[in-house]
DNA sequence: GTAATGTTTAACCATTTGGTTAAATTATTT
DNA sequence: AAATAATTTAACCAAATGGTTAAACATTAC
């Protein structure tokens, strides 16, 4: 039954998300996607044949519905190179935040297969040069100072994604696994990284 | 012969440490690391037992020798809160530079044995509460505006590792997979996230 | 009701892989 | 030279794991 049929096929891609990220790849079981699943092994190869294509499938879903088209159409749209930040770090930490799997799976990804996500972000039709030349074009407007828009973007990105990557890292040290305090701490970001970017590069 | 015996345990130790961050504990072969090494498998359980054995020693040597201890004694020792932001950037970026490896790596044992780092940093007489008290004697003393002090930290630590970790990403989407580009980009990074920080926060 | 499809069960296979072992060889020490 | 330690070779084992298969059962479609 095509309902029956999506919603399995869905629960064992949450499924094999969960544990490709949780464990990687390699450490990931089949058996273990499939209890996670509430099916069995059988079933699960039924559906995806192997472990191979189940992960590029999940990778695909990952990238393709989830990182790519959303996050940087904002980019496009928005006019003022300010309101462009608020709302990449604003949909960005948001993003992020309600997938923190994301990070870390495509940074494993990243070094394992490094040019499979490239080429998809340089495929996608992004236009990460227009973004570049946005803040070129701030920059001789004079209204940011003068830097490599490089730098900008980088931190940018690394401001919004590397605090849901260690995220285990910093509940302990900074929040006394204070949970609670982390996600208030996460969701000041979203505003608060837009305006730590615009108060050092405005002018 | 002591001499030598240092040469076999540090050829495995480094060829450990390659395999074990460019595949990850689970996918990294016992036999690569002995290929690696130049080695053969039963010489290397001859050194060391287990795999397990072989990470905790790599692991070790990563988080005690190389991160823990050097990185943040600098934030004792600088008087001045701008400076501080100054040696840290420069020395991090630097050290993360040297060993590229060590983000990854410690972002996936992160997620896969949590609380080992954590316990770690601390147990490791770290005084992450003393850099949080020196960014609010800053505010309190009208030198930087206020904000959640971690937020500042969180913000460095970020600008200065994940362009790193991310470096596979980066490379061909923003440096035309040019390695020296990106290098040069790295260099000054050591300045330019110090100064992107200090622009924003000061008063 | 019957055919097709989804799902389970459970046994099974081939391969990979961590790890062992024992004997032979080479280098070091004393 | 003799003893000791380092290293290689190569065969081997046990466990884990991805993947298959076939038969039975359940559900849905027509």
């Amino acid at each position: 039954m095509t309902e029956q049929d999506l919603k399995t096929e869905e629960k064992i891609l949450e499924a094999a998300m969960t544990v490709f990220i949780q464990k990687g790849k390699a450490a990931a079981r089949m058996q273990e996607i499939a209890d996670t699943a509430g099916i069995n092994k059988a079933l699960l190869h039924y559906y995806y044949r192997s472990k191979d294509k189940l992960y590029e499938s999940v990778f695909s879903i990952v990238i393709k519905q989830l990182l790519l088209p959303k996050i940087f159409k904002i980019l496009q749209e928005e006019e003022d190179v300010f309101a462009l930040i608020h709302q990449f770090a604003d949909f960005y930490v948001g993003v992020i935040n309600k997938n923190p799997f994301i990070p870390l799976f495509v940074i494993e990804e990243i070094n394992k297969n490094p040019n499979r996500l490239s080429n998809a972000v340089l495929n996608s039709g992004i236009p990460i040069e227009q973004v570049i030349a946005r803040f070129q074009k701030a920059m001789d407007e004079g209204k940011i100072r003068k830097t490599d828009p490089r730098q900008i973007l980088v931190n940018l990105i690394s401001m919004c994604i590397f605090p849901v990557a260690a995220r285990n890292m910093l509940l302990p040290i900074l929040f006394n696994n204070s949970k609670t305090e982390y996600k208030k701490f996460l969701e000041l970001r979203k505003t608060e990284v837009a305006e730590f970017i615009i108060q050092s590069i405005k002018i």
